[in-house]
DNA sequence: TTTTGAGTTGTTCGA
DNA sequence: GTCGAACAACTCAAA
């Protein structure tokens, strides 16, 4: 048994809003006997959210403090800066080391670096499966391709035990003052804790992944997993829930049912791949990861992109991807594919004006995820889509939503629009239009671009992007 | 150093 | 309606 200091740890929570399977708890409990569980509500980073992801956050930091008290703790939450709030309460009381989970996304190192420079700052792993730093091609360097990128990963990965929940928490006895948590309203679809977000992990493991590979495409199902707001704000443990579907995948007989789990297995380690490149190649934030499409002669053109993110674009399938955006923070991942290229390879606007209005607006907002799943629509990424490969947002309605129950559900304009017509509704002749109370142009909007054109357009666009870059 | 095989998610056209 | 080829050329990763 190692001999305890009696003093303070503080656990520092920022993306490990969870007591199973943390590192960073687990390290700070075996070293100190008394631990104090800090969140500081960072203006820089609330700034950046939106009313809806704060919610979600608040929510699950209510929850957290709930299972704490549980243990005989509780959740001191502050506000301010996070050095500064640190600084405070590290002077104000015997505390002698900090433990945190850490981060590899640009501000965050910036952040743990200048605490780390004036505090006792400890960081653990936990935010990835692997470390960023921890997969590197023959040569050394990082890898910019995803396929050999998956294959080292699967080589180095391995089954580690996963740290259950202490019993018990021991709290400092010191007279400490939390901030009173905001108000804040619950989400249906999402809702808060880690006992919500492991019923949903175990819904999924039981009933779906087998059929993640055939259905996670289906619009009308609820095919995908649904966890990324969780699996964002650490709600659930992602190496244990990437060991929970390796261990499926192993006790599974039948082979059959391996596709669909592998394929899942590949979504988690494209998660791995979007924070690598990040942490090893930060201009991405800012700008195409392959500098020369940065001459790509965007329109900018402000009214099409309002109209893009309120869903009036006249393509039925992106607007309802917009509006289930807007209304719940959270998109169909096929969806989000379809308004990505409708936005760059349609309009021809900015790859960037998309990536930030998701931070914005997706209570799953990540930003290694998000810019690197931008940066693939728009081409301008590692491992980029063919420029020629652009969505068409008719065949993808007709393939991935055949019977309209997608756009049905999130387009109310189109409710009484026969099914015929669903996926191209300026098709539909004017006495339907009137009996279906869907005149296009009047209750619903006419389409902003056409299709076929604005393809020419973007060929042509990105064509000349590199001839100039190749001059 | 050179060579070789391969690269998330698509669309269109014509037989 | 279905199917296969063309769409372009380039860069990456590893041998």
């Amino acid at each position: 048994m190692v001999n305890k200091h009696q003093d303070i740890a503080i656990w520092w929570i920022r993306r490990d809003l969870r007591l199973h399977d943390n590192q960073a708890l687990t390290v700070a409990l075996s070293n100190h006997e008394t631990i104090m569980p800090v969140f500081i509500l960072d203006d820089q980073l609330l700034r950046n959210s939106n009313p809806r992801r704060t919610d979600f956050l608040i929510e699950n930091l209510k929850a957290m403090d709930k299972g704490l008290r549980d243990k005989g703790s509780r959740l001191i939450v502050m506000r301010g800066e996070p050095s500064i709030c640190l600084q405070k309460v590290f002077h104000e009381h015997n505390v002698t080391a900090i433990y945190a989970e850490a981060d590899h996304t640009p501000y965050a190192m910036v952040r743990d670096e200048k605490t780390a420079n004036q505090l006792p700052l400890t960081l653990t792993a936990g935010v990835s499966i692997l470390s960023p730093n921890q997969i590197y091609k023959k040569d050394g360097n990082p890898y910019t391709v995803f396929t050999p990128f998956a294959r080292r990963w699967k080589e180095q990965v391995e089954l580690v035990e996963i740290f259950h929940e202490p019993l018990r928490l021991p709290f400092p006895t010191a007279n400490l003052v939390s901030e009173t948590f905001p108000d804040s309203s619950s989400s249906k679809l999402f809702p808060a804790g880690e006992i919500a977000a492991q019923e949903r992990l175990s819904h999924f493991l039981n009933n779906c992944i087998v059929h993640y590979h055939k259905e996670r495409d289906l619009l009308t199902q609820d095919g995908t997993s649904m966890l990324s707001p969780y699996l964002h704000f650490g709600i659930l443990s992602i190496r244990d829930v990437f060991q929970q579907a390796f261990l499926l995948q192993q006790a599974k007989q039948d082979t059959d049912q391996h596709a669909g789990i592998d394929s899942w297995i590949n979504e988690l380690i494209w998660r791995e791949f979007f924070m690598m490149i990040l942490a090893k190649f930060p201009h991405v934030l800012h700008h195409p990861f392959r500098l020369d499409y940065e001459q790509i002669p965007w329109t900018d053109n402000e009214e099409h992109f309002k109209a893009w993110q309120e869903g009036r674009t006249g393509y039925p399938l992106v607007d309802a991807g917009m509006r289930q955006l807007q209304e719940t923070g959270w998109m169909h991942n096929r969806a989000r594919m379809v308004v990505a290229s409708f936005l760059c390879k349609d309009l021809l606007i900015n790859w960037q004006w998309g990536e930030k209005w998701f931070m914005q607006n997706l209570l799953d907002a990540d930003v290694a995820a998000n810019n690197g799943g931008w940066q693939w629509s728009a081409g301008t990424g590692t491992d980029a889509a063919p420029y020629f490969r652009i969505f068409n947002p008719v065949s993808q309605s007709k393939k991935f939503d055949a019977q309209g129950t997608y756009i049905y559900r999130w387009v109310d304009e189109l409710a009484n629009v026969p099914l015929k017509y669903i996926h191209t509704p300026w098709k539909m002749p004017l006495d339907i239009q009137n009996t279906s109370n869907c005149r296009i142009g009047l209750e619903y909007s006419k389409r902003i671009v056409d299709h076929t054109q604005a393809r020419e357009r973007t060929l042509q666009a990105y064509k000349q992007a590199k001839s100039i870059n190749n001059d």
